[in-house]
DNA sequence: GCCAACGTTGGC
DNA sequence: GCCAACGTTGGC
Protein backbone atom coordinates (compact mmCIF):
# COMPACT_ATOMS: atom_id res chain seq x y z
CA UNK A 1 0.00 0.00 0.00
CA UNK A 2 1.26 3.24 -0.87
CA UNK A 3 0.66 6.91 0.80
CA UNK A 4 -0.56 9.95 -1.07
CA UNK A 5 -1.62 13.32 0.13
CA UNK A 6 -4.42 15.41 -2.20
CA UNK A 7 -4.93 19.14 -2.33
CA UNK A 8 -7.91 20.63 -2.79
CA UNK A 9 -9.45 24.07 -2.31
CA UNK A 10 -11.58 24.19 0.46
CA UNK A 11 -13.87 26.85 -1.66
CA UNK A 12 -14.42 25.06 -4.37
CA UNK A 13 -14.24 20.93 -2.56
CA UNK A 14 -13.78 20.91 1.18
CA UNK A 15 -13.40 17.64 3.34
CA UNK A 16 -16.75 18.44 4.73
CA UNK A 17 -18.28 18.36 1.07
CA UNK A 18 -16.59 14.69 1.05
CA UNK A 19 -18.31 13.75 3.78
CA UNK A 20 -21.78 15.35 2.75
CA UNK A 21 -21.25 13.34 -0.48
CA UNK A 22 -23.19 10.52 -1.38
CA UNK A 23 -21.61 7.05 -0.34
CA UNK A 24 -18.79 9.79 1.58
CA UNK A 25 -17.31 9.15 -1.68
CA UNK A 26 -16.14 11.41 -4.77
CA UNK A 27 -13.87 11.70 -8.14
CA UNK A 28 -10.79 13.38 -7.67
CA UNK A 29 -11.16 15.18 -10.85
CA UNK A 30 -10.24 18.39 -13.01
CA UNK A 31 -6.55 17.64 -12.35
CA UNK A 32 -4.98 18.86 -15.26
CA UNK A 33 -0.66 18.41 -14.53
CA UNK A 34 0.79 15.87 -16.67
CA UNK A 35 2.69 14.97 -13.65
CA UNK A 36 0.34 14.82 -11.22
CA UNK A 37 -1.80 12.83 -14.44
CA UNK A 38 0.57 10.28 -14.48
CA UNK A 39 -0.01 9.18 -10.40
CA UNK A 40 -3.34 9.52 -11.16
CA UNK A 41 -3.83 7.25 -13.89
CA UNK A 42 -0.71 4.64 -12.97
CA UNK A 43 0.55 4.76 -9.38
CA UNK A 44 -2.20 5.19 -7.27
CA UNK A 45 -3.58 1.67 -6.29
CA UNK A 46 -6.87 0.48 -4.71
CA UNK A 47 -7.00 0.56 -0.79
CA UNK A 48 -4.37 2.90 -1.01
CA UNK A 49 -4.34 6.01 1.41
CA UNK A 50 -4.17 9.91 0.98
CA UNK A 51 -4.43 12.86 2.95
CA UNK A 52 -7.12 15.38 2.05
CA UNK A 53 -5.15 18.80 2.16
CA UNK A 54 -6.83 22.24 2.17
CA UNK A 55 -4.74 24.29 -0.01
CA UNK A 56 -4.88 28.27 -0.66
CA UNK A 57 -7.52 28.75 2.67
CA UNK A 58 -7.43 30.89 5.69
CA UNK A 59 -5.56 27.62 7.28
CA UNK A 60 -4.01 25.41 5.18
CA UNK A 61 -3.19 22.01 6.12
CA UNK A 62 -4.65 18.56 6.22
CA UNK A 63 -8.18 17.98 6.97
CA UNK A 64 -8.42 13.92 7.31
CA UNK A 65 -7.80 10.60 5.48
CA UNK A 66 -9.34 9.17 2.58
CA UNK A 67 -8.96 6.12 0.55
CA UNK A 68 -8.23 5.25 -2.75
CA UNK A 69 -11.62 3.07 -3.69
CA UNK A 70 -11.37 3.23 -7.87
CA UNK A 71 -8.21 3.17 -10.19
CA UNK A 72 -7.60 5.58 -12.55
CA UNK A 73 -10.20 6.17 -15.67
CA UNK A 74 -10.48 9.04 -17.68
CA UNK A 75 -11.73 12.47 -16.42
CA UNK A 76 -14.93 13.17 -17.91
CA UNK A 77 -14.73 16.83 -17.09
CA UNK A 78 -12.36 17.43 -19.50
CA UNK A 79 -14.98 16.61 -22.22
CA UNK A 80 -17.67 18.71 -21.13
CA UNK A 81 -17.91 22.25 -22.71
CA UNK A 82 -20.01 23.77 -19.34
CA UNK A 83 -17.35 22.18 -17.03
CA UNK A 84 -14.62 24.43 -15.45
CA UNK A 85 -12.15 21.96 -15.99
CA UNK A 86 -12.65 21.45 -19.53
CA UNK A 87 -10.20 20.49 -22.00
CA UNK A 88 -11.17 21.74 -25.82
CA UNK A 89 -7.90 19.99 -27.01
CA UNK A 90 -8.66 16.75 -25.16
CA UNK A 91 -9.88 14.30 -27.39
CA UNK A 92 -11.92 11.29 -25.90
CA UNK A 93 -10.85 8.84 -28.01
CA UNK A 94 -7.67 9.12 -26.73
CA UNK A 95 -8.10 10.86 -23.40
CA UNK A 96 -5.66 12.83 -21.67
CA UNK A 97 -6.69 13.59 -17.94
CA UNK A 98 -7.75 10.97 -15.63
CA UNK A 99 -9.10 10.84 -11.95
CA UNK A 100 -9.54 8.35 -9.10
CA UNK A 101 -12.50 7.94 -6.93
CA UNK A 102 -11.67 8.24 -3.17
CA UNK A 103 -13.80 7.81 -0.32
CA UNK A 104 -13.35 9.33 3.27
CA UNK A 105 -11.98 7.28 5.70
CA UNK A 106 -11.43 9.91 8.75
CA UNK A 107 -11.94 13.93 9.15
CA UNK A 108 -9.66 14.94 11.73
CA UNK A 109 -11.25 16.50 14.83
CA UNK A 110 -9.09 19.81 13.71
CA UNK A 111 -6.66 19.78 10.77
CA UNK A 112 -3.23 19.35 11.05
CA UNK A 113 -1.86 23.15 9.73
CA UNK A 114 1.26 23.87 7.19
CA UNK A 115 2.68 25.72 10.04
CA UNK A 116 2.92 22.76 12.32
CA UNK A 117 3.66 20.60 9.19
CA UNK A 118 6.71 22.88 8.77
CA UNK A 119 7.62 22.67 12.88
CA UNK A 120 9.10 18.91 11.69
CA UNK A 121 10.44 20.05 8.35
CA UNK A 122 13.68 19.46 9.72
CA UNK A 123 13.32 16.28 11.18
CA UNK A 124 10.48 13.77 11.31
CA UNK A 125 9.05 15.16 8.22
CA UNK A 126 12.35 15.97 5.85
CA UNK A 127 11.12 14.30 3.18
CA UNK A 128 7.48 15.70 2.66
CA UNK A 129 7.58 16.98 -0.37
CA UNK A 130 4.65 19.30 0.18
CA UNK A 131 7.47 21.24 2.56
CA UNK A 132 9.83 21.70 -0.58
CA UNK A 133 10.57 24.97 -2.08
CA UNK A 134 8.13 25.62 -5.10
CA UNK A 135 5.79 22.76 -5.15
CA UNK A 136 2.74 23.30 -6.75
CA UNK A 137 1.92 19.46 -7.23
CA UNK A 138 -1.77 18.43 -6.33
CA UNK A 139 -0.97 14.90 -6.15
CA UNK A 140 1.94 13.83 -4.06
CA UNK A 141 3.55 10.64 -3.02
CA UNK A 142 4.17 10.50 1.36
CA UNK A 143 6.56 7.81 2.88
CA UNK A 144 5.51 5.62 5.00
CA UNK A 145 7.53 7.53 7.63
CA UNK A 146 6.14 10.97 7.20
CA UNK A 147 2.56 9.38 6.74
CA UNK A 148 2.59 7.72 10.36
CA UNK A 149 4.22 10.84 12.32
CA UNK A 150 1.49 12.90 10.52
CA UNK A 151 -0.95 10.45 11.82
CA UNK A 152 0.44 10.71 15.49
CA UNK A 153 0.08 14.47 15.31
CA UNK A 154 -3.70 14.28 14.78
CA UNK A 155 -4.35 12.43 18.32
C1' DG B 1 -3.78 41.64 -3.92
C1' DC B 2 1.14 40.45 -4.13
C1' DC B 3 4.66 37.69 -5.72
C1' DA B 4 7.82 33.64 -6.08
C1' DA B 5 8.09 29.51 -8.36
C1' DC B 6 6.61 26.74 -11.46
C1' DG B 7 4.45 24.72 -16.03
C1' DT B 8 2.93 25.59 -20.77
C1' DT B 9 2.96 27.71 -25.20
C1' DG B 10 4.64 29.17 -29.43
C1' DG B 11 7.88 31.74 -32.40
C1' DC B 12 12.23 31.07 -34.17
C1' DG C 1 15.77 22.75 -28.84
C1' DC C 2 15.85 27.45 -26.88
C1' DC C 3 13.62 30.85 -24.37
C1' DA C 4 10.49 34.82 -23.61
C1' DA C 5 5.88 35.54 -22.53
C1' DC C 6 2.16 34.12 -20.25
C1' DG C 7 -0.86 31.49 -17.01
C1' DT C 8 -1.37 29.06 -12.59
C1' DT C 9 -0.55 27.77 -7.88
C1' DG C 10 -0.57 28.78 -3.27
C1' DG C 11 1.23 31.00 0.89
C1' DC C 12 1.11 35.29 2.91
Amino acid sequence: MSFWLLKSEPASFSIDDLARAPGRRTAWDGVRNYQARNMLRDELKRGDRAFFYHSSCQVPGIAGIVEVVREGYPDATAFDPQDHHFDPDSDSREPRWYTVDVKLVREFERSITLDELRRHGGGRLKDLQLLKRGNRLSVMPVSAKSWKFIVSLAR
